[in-house]
DNA sequence: ATGTCAATTTTAAATTGA
C-alpha cells in the first residue's frame, strides 16, 4: 500500500497536473495540504471520477488539508488540533483508512522569525506533540503526513548559511521536531535513505532554486512503532516538481506491507 | 530582500502568505 503526501499550493490552480499525477501513480491514500479553497468550492467530483474519497477541511483564500483513499471512505476522525479552541486555521485533519490512523497536517511556517507567527509555528508544534503522544498510546499504526516547515537537521537543506534566518531551520523549531519524534516515531524518509545529500522535498519558486536543486526538506511521514514494522519504503516524486504548472513541492510517499 | 506564485480585495494593481 502506498500513501503519499502532497503540498499542492492551491487545488484550483493545480488541478489538471494534480489530477495527472494522481491517474499516474495511483497511491492508495493521499494527504493533501495547502488547498487554498473554500470547503464549498472543493474540485472533489474530479477526484471522485478516478475513484477516490476523502474526508476535506477548506478555509477560503489559504491553508487547507483533505485526506483521500482508492475504493474507500477514509472515516473522519478530527479536524483541527486540539488545545487552543481560537486557533481557525485549517492544518489538521485525521481519519481512520485501510486499518490505519491517518493525519494530513499543515504546520505553521512561522517566517518572519521573531513575530507572532513564529510564536504560533512553537505553540501550534507543542499542541501537535501533546496529540501525537495520545496517538502512540493507542498502540496503533499511525502515519502523521504532511508539510512540516522543519527542516530536520543541517544536510536536509542546499545551505544552512542561506537559511540561517528562515523560521524551517531554527533550533527551536528542531527542538520542538526532535521532542515529537523521539517519542517513538520513525521519520520513514530519512530511514530509507540515510546517506542522500540532497533528500529534498521543496524547491522555491525563486532564483532557479528547481534547476540548480537548491532543496528542503519539508515533507514528511512520520510511523508510529506498528506502522514503522510494516514500512518497505519511502521515496520522493521528484518528476511532478519539473512539470509546467508545478506546486513548489513535490508528492513525498511511504509503502507499508 | 528575492531571478516567484496563488488567492483575494482595495478588483486590473496592491496585499497577504507563503
Amino acid at each position: 500500500m502506498k500513501l503519499t503526501t502532497y503540498n499542492l499550493n492551491g487545488i484550483r490552480a493545480r488541478l489538471p497536473r494534480f489530477l495527472e499525477w494522481l491517474e499516474r501513480e495511483r497511491p492508495d491514500i493521499v494527504c493533501l495540504q495547502e488547498l487554498k479553497c473554500a470547503t464549498e468550492l472543493l474540485p472533489t467530483a474530479d477526484v471522485e471520477a478516478l475513484g477516490y474519497q476523502g474526508v476535506w477541511h477548506g478555509q477560503k483564500g489559504f491553508n487547507g488539508v483533505a485526506i483521500l483513499a482508492r475504493g474507500e471512505q477514509p472515516q473522519l476522525r478530527r479536524e483541527g488540533l486540539p488545545g487552543d479552541p481560537d486557533d481557525t486555521h485549517s492544518r489538521y485533519i485525521e481519519a481512520e483508512v485501510a486499518g490505519l490512523i491517518v493525519a494530513s497536517i499543515y504546520l505553521p511556517n512561522g517566517n518572519p522569525v521573531g513575530t507572532e507567527k513564529f510564536d504560533y509555528k512553537i505553540r501550534w508544534m507543542e499542541r501537535l506533540r501533546e496529540h501525537s503522544d495520545t496517538l502512540l498510546r493507542e498502540e496503533r499504526p499511525v502515519v502523521l503526513a504532511g508539510d512540516w516547515n522543519v527542516v530536520p537537521e543541517d544536510r536536509d537543506v542546499f545551505s544552512i548559511g542561506a537559511t540561517a534566518h528562515d523560521a524551517v531551520t531554527q533550533p527551536a523549531t528542531r527542538d520542538q521536531w526532535r521532542r515529537l519524534a523521539n517519542g517513538g516515531w520513525t521519520d520513514a524518509l530519512r530511514a530509507f535513505h540515510p546517506e542522500d545529500p540532497k533528500l529534498y522535498t521543496f524547491w522555491d519558486y525563486t532564483a532557479g532554486c528547481w534547476q540548480r536543486d537548491l532543496g528542503f526538506r519539508l515533507d514528511h511521514l512520520l510511523c508510529s512503532p506498528e506502522a514503522a514494522d510494516r514500512l518497505r519504503g519511502a521515496g520522493v516524486d521528484r518528476w511532478a516538481r519539473g512539470e509546467e504548472k508545478a506546486s513548489d513541492h513535490a508528492p513525498t510517499w511511504i509503502e507499508l506491507a
